[in-house]
DNA sequence: ACTCTATGTTGACGCTGTCAACACTCCCGT
DNA sequence: ACGGGAGTGTTGACAGCGTCAACATAGAGT
């Protein structure tokens, strides 16, 4: 029996499970990763300590849902900034490397949990498990979504003569693992420059870009 | 008054600090960062629990002193590379690729610890301290080791003009990224091919290089 | 020989992830 | 209409963790 029958919170919260999500997400932005705990995502939901194992089986489950969400945000804003940028393959391309890094310089601390690798826990190569039924495939086809934009991009290039015929997957790995790279040294303020300025990482986009488009131009 | 006079380990350790550095990455490599506890980093040197807080002010400090060695690791990997691989400036720059992906495919959990961004703790950019002071300097001082390797063979490469006159700086910053980049999405099982064995290490950074070298030549 | 300091130990605390046992609600078949 | 699951939320409890304060020990210098 319910003590105040004007209590505003439901017995019963409704959508649970986005709500963790969402808590869970304003936790690391506003925080940092270790901010991000489940007594706190919980408390944050409205929820008492181990409700969300109603929804995820783990912590690292909840982790993955959210980063599974940093991955559709990134693929979105990838998508839109090549739609942006008009017809020219080239330009195209560039316009999604130059989003992807406005997205991990706007959202740090997420765009390092997509990158934590299953999350630093367990055997890192688990020899066992194919790539299709991997430990969170939610996750891992988020990903893969991302990685299909570029794919898609590169092929449009190639057709265009924009960069030279070879595996578009090949190249697509090159190009995300270069501005990947590039976004995780600038988070790890290992750039060699001083200061974190969105200047800084404008230009050395820039030469990463200038670099990698000449490199796939070439025959 | 010790118990047993034949007590094979004695009151004061004599170099807990190293020990406990030494069971840091043995415990890294053998079982995850997960693993790594101070109590089990401890329990391995043969001490009681807060005896490393006598040497390491905090656990991420003992962390940043295992990756401060694995920094140091891999600049000597890749000088031997550089060293090996004879005169011809590009083929330099390519061994010292290799010698660095080498490197993180045979350590993966250390390597991740080296570029875990101050290991994920307090607000991620802190404008107040400049790069120089930053809170583990012995660390950065290591991975600029590593750095200034590479930037001194690109001025070299640049010298034989196998690489456009550039900032060597620059040139090093994108060299640096784009094999780093492949390596964070390797050790994530992010390459998007099937299975993890080492040909297909190989057959990736050896497309990335010739990316890479083909789009530094070009003026 | 005595003290000082560096180093190692023990006990304790709060926080965390997680589980088992219990409570409440809603829906479905009768 | 109603009775019982099934689903969902709560409380209590536990072990493991990082960390600190108080204490113990050993070795070095006076």
């Amino acid at each position: 029996m319910t003590i105040a029958a004007n209590d505003s919170r439901p017995y019963h919260h409704g959508d649970l499970h986005n709500a963790c999500v969402r808590a869970a997400l304003e936790l690391l932005e506003a925080e940092g990763l270790e901010a991000v705990t489940l007594r706190g995502v919980a408390e944050r939901a409205g929820v008492s300590r181990s409700a969300p194992y109603r929804h995820f089986s783990d912590k690292r489950a909840l982790l993955a849902a959210a980063a599974e969400q940093g991955f559709k945000l990134l693929t979105d804003a990838i998508r839109q900034a090549n739609q942006a940028a008009g017809p020219d393959p080239a330009a195209r391309v560039a316009a999604g490397c130059r989003a992807y890094a406005r997205f991990g310089a706007a959202h740090p601390c997420l765009y390092r949990l997509m990158f934590a690798g299953d999350f630093c826990e367990g055997p890192l190569f688990d020899a066992e498990k194919s790539p299709e039924q991997s430990e969170f495939p939610a996750l891992a086809a988020a990903g893969d979504a991302a990685y299909d934009v570029l794919i898609g991009e590169l092929t449009d290039a190639q057709a265009a003569g924009a960069v030279r015929l070879r595996d578009p997957k090949a190249q697509a790995l090159v190009v995300w693992a270069a501005i990947h790279g590039l976004m995780s040294l600038y988070l790890d303020n290992r750039t060699g420059y001083a200061g974190h300025e969105t200047a800084e990482l404008e230009t050395v986009v820039e030469g990463m870009l200038q670099t990698l488009l000449e490199g796939l131009r070439a025959s």
